[in-house]
DNA sequence: CATGAATGAGCCTTCATTCAT
DNA sequence: TATGAATGAAGGCTCATTCAT
């Protein structure tokens, strides 16, 4: 039961689940992407379903990293301060999904349309999201740099959506760009990730 | 062949896919579902792949039906016009969601993950969406009342992130509440679509 | 129950049947080549199996009419008598053979493999192919122009099998022409024919 | 992957398509006879038309090797020589066509009709026979014992014809006498393999 | 009489999972 | 501990046959 085994199992399942999708990886594709005996896998998770939730976990687990390395949690207290926040989380969030395009895909296909536990747990995800999103907004009412009377729980679900918008549009980049690595300039995504800023801080109207 | 066999058959896959997701729905289940036997189902389809297509075309077809007899087509000349139709938008696309729950489920767990090819159809589909809606933006510039330096394709591709957030949302919700049609007052879509507008015509600030 | 329609379905099976085998054509090809509901089928013969049986009569009814058309069923009484008799015998079947390449094809891919019925069934005609060849030899040596200690069975067994060597090779030539009607000069044919009896009356013995 | 299992498979093929031919065998069938899961069958066989390949590749590996014993390859010298060795020839394939009853009720059930490609297969060994005769002709003919004016090619083809009318009486005996080994004498088979040879030395006539 | 919609038995094939080595 | 041979549940799909219209 060497840990790296289990490592190495983990990381060979997202990159099978993110190029070919959860329900056509079957348990022989990732152990012979491995080189291991696909008996091998059950040593180390229970079945096909196990694993996702470690994929998932090891996923999410390394975002966060490298979302709190990019960004210092403390709270903004001003509206610049803000602004510049939300454009630090936006390249942080980009700098992810472009350093690995199997990201974005693996959240596809890998994650949507498995199974309703899945789809239970990437809600309550969003969910975590939303709150978090909700709680800056939060502050910002608080310390009077944004508008007293903003719901900030459906503003930061809007919000949220924007930054989804993101993702899908990187898994569709990834999936045209196959699954190199050659990193194209994420030049849309930045004019995205400024398109969000402006909507968000300038409003759209003249 | 029955025209309306044809009918109940895409109706009972549509139900199956949306409460099971397409690989957790067989053949047998849709023809059970109808009562009918499940050599019956190949009489009107080719395969298992080919009705997901039919699933899609019917539910865009009466998306697109249900939003054109809500809105009318005639382009804003104001902000406050452009505003008002941003709300009629919202509010028939919050209507046929909460119309039928089925259908936010449908467009994950039938939809996503299943095959590379209906990947490419639903983000073709997105685009169309983002182009229509960058024609608005386009078309607010050109009246004058939004800002001359919008970026118009990634503003849109924003602003329909947040109408896929309420889609999520909705889909979370149809989860919750089951498969029946027990409409619970739309309050929440509502206050989101509200939050939106707010986003993008207010902005968040003070 | 118009007998014409009866003729037409066994007319397109045994096109059927040579061009693609027993069990690659379905009723619905031999009713769809017919231009019929493929439930008429059915009401004109049993099943799928009944069919063959009839396809299998007319066809031997039609190569005997032609056989005898040929051929005086007067004994011959000279060994050139014989001979010539044999001569036409094979040019006869070669006609035959040649006039529609379907028939050779149709022994093969509708005949054989079918079933232990119908096996036993081509065997007995062989049976009876056999018996005659026996006769006709039966007959030379009592006339005192074949060798008296002929074995006349087993020696038209033998005989049946030349014949039976140019079957076959028509067989595979229709299937290299195509199913097309184009004749091609039955060269090979005529030349095997002449093979044959020179082997039968000659040896091969210098 | 054990060699063992594969041989055991193509065997149990063998002998059910010989019993019940290609098209009534199932893999079900063939996995039952040996006893073994019918996934298994998958783990050493592409799919079914895979296996009906090998277990002809099979068989005329045992044919050919079966003959190669019992027949010295050297060419004849003379007439009697000659004459010998096809009796050699002759005795032989009677020996293996008998010491298997389901040989030739294979050739019949498990190698006709079941599919274009295998029928070109079959026509090629087919040449490769009447092309090995042909040489044997041909040098008789060089050696001066056959008769100079002899078409080796057709005659070939006619000389194995009455093989092939012995291969087919077997067939139809071994229907006859089930599939079980007991091997009647085969006086038939020796009586044919007389008068075939009596015919290509001596001729029919008096 | 003709039709073709409906049916379901039956078969091929895949693949997650187990377990003896 | 690692392996991969074996397994059989499960599901997609075909097509001969029936029968109401």
């Amino acid at each position: 039961m060497r840990e790296e085994t289990r490592r190495d199992i983990i990381d060979a399942a997202f990159d099978c689940f993110a190029t070919n999708g959860y329900h056509d990886t079957s348990i022989a594709d990732i152990a012979t992407r491995l080189g291991i005996g696909h008996g091998t896998f059950y040593r180390y998770f229970q079945n096909k379903r196990d694993i996702i939730d470690h994929v998932v976990d090891d996923l999410f687990g390394r975002v966060l990293e490298a979302l709190a390395t990019d960004n210092a949690p403390a709270a903004a207290e001003t509206l610049d301060d803000y602004r510049a926040q939300v454009g630090r989380i936006a390249d942080g969030l980009t700098g992810i999904l472009y350093s690995d395009p199997r990201i974005p895909r693996f959240l596809f296909t890998g994650t949507v349309g498995v199974d309703a536990e899945l789809n239970k747990r990437m809600f309550s995800v969003l969910d975590s999201a939303n709150a978090l999103t909700a709680g800056y907004l939060e502050h910002g009412i608080e310390r009077g740099y944004l508008r007293a009377d903003l719901d900030v729980d459906h503003t930061a679900q809007a919000v949220m959506g924007m930054l989804l918008a993101g993702v899908i549009a990187c898994a569709r980049d990834a999936g045209d760009r196959g699954s190199a690595d050659d990193s194209g300039p994420p030049e849309q995504q930045r004019e995205l990730s400024i398109a969000i800023q402006r909507l968000m801080f300038d409003g759209i109207a003249r």
